[in-house]
DNA sequence: GTCTTTCCCGACCTTCTCGGTAGGATTAGG
DNA sequence: CCTAATCCTACCGAGAAGGTCGGGAAAGAC
């Protein structure tokens, strides 16, 4: 397996977010509800909304009606950032360092070009996951996701279930 | 990280049969050398060889000067059915289970439908990740992870580095 | 017919992360 | 001041990751 819960429950507590809208509407939603709705357990929530704020993924207003928001559109929310503030560098082998400069490239650096000349020839392979990996994520916005679950939860059997599309 | 050093190691061992070609060419690789090569613990290299004789993968003579070797062409390797064989199950989430019925399409299964209507949204985001992987893992093949070896082993600095070649 | 080299196989062991809990401190509304 | 909420740190049990150990069993070498 590839992700932890804390992938799983950060994002369904982002889309319970963007179910209420972003900063401009000022309603915020509090911690006790998420876990409510979703059946997630409160204390481990807090520990991971916390990754999400030091991310600057969401906004929180403390004391009694105190809660959390989106500190963006969810549009402008892509599940590239998320996974990474979640689960730390994204990297599929523990060799990998992504180091953050560029944004275009992935730019890893396998250390271990061990003894002889010949480097290890994995990177190649893992070079292509990760690839596939960051690009699906990039290509997620959090408000698909939002309206994704609005329409699986609202009509279930409305239209013609979309597999193929 | 997604991936453990079983596939790191697995492909490394998978790679230095493929240096030698496959079962047409009749000679074996014993483990030891393979081990002496990677600088892998040998004991630990048995149970991980296990896995890629019990998928079909490579194929083994014992007694003395006995050994192992592809049990098909390099060409004919897919990265996709080796990191199953060593990894098990690839799935970004628990909760994803693949069911190997069709070949083509990924056939997830997410069974926590909780309680009230709505399912899991994040259903949407961990087909697309799995899609991402799959495909970059369908796409490579062993025989270019041995090339890449080569190339990088015996001349690291003659020719122009072919990146884009 | 041993001997030795290899594959084979199961039990064990250590360390680390995951998933979660406990218990508080701080801030704000009523 | 009391309550509802965010914040923060320490702790903890289970399970997997990564590897070791020891003893087989086959098959060629001598």
């Amino acid at each position: 397996m590839m992700f932890t819960t804390k992938a799983e429950y950060g994002v369904r507590l982002l889309i319970e977010l963007g179910r209420q809208g972003s900063e401009s509407e000022g309603s915020v939603v509090s911690l006790k509800a998420i876990a409510d709705a979703e059946l997630l357990p409160l204390a481990y929530l807090e520990r991971i909304v916390a990754k999400l704020k030091k991310a600057g993924l969401v906004e929180s207003t403390r004391g009694a009606h105190g809660g959390y928001r989106l500190a963006r559109d969810a549009s402008q929310i892509r599940m590239d950032e998320v996974i990474i503030a979640l689960e730390g560098q994204l990297a599929p082998m523990t060799c990998f360092v992504d180091e953050p400069d560029g944004d275009a490239e992935p730019r890893v650096v396998c250390h271990h070009n061990h003894t002889d000349g010949h480097a290890c020839a994995t990177k190649l392979l893992w070079t292509r996951v990760l690839g596939g990996v960051q690009s699906s994520l990039q290509a997620t916005t959090l408000d698909e996701l939002v309206r994704f679950s609005q329409r699986a939860d609202v009509e279930p059997t409305s239209d013609a279930a979309p597999t193929a599309a």
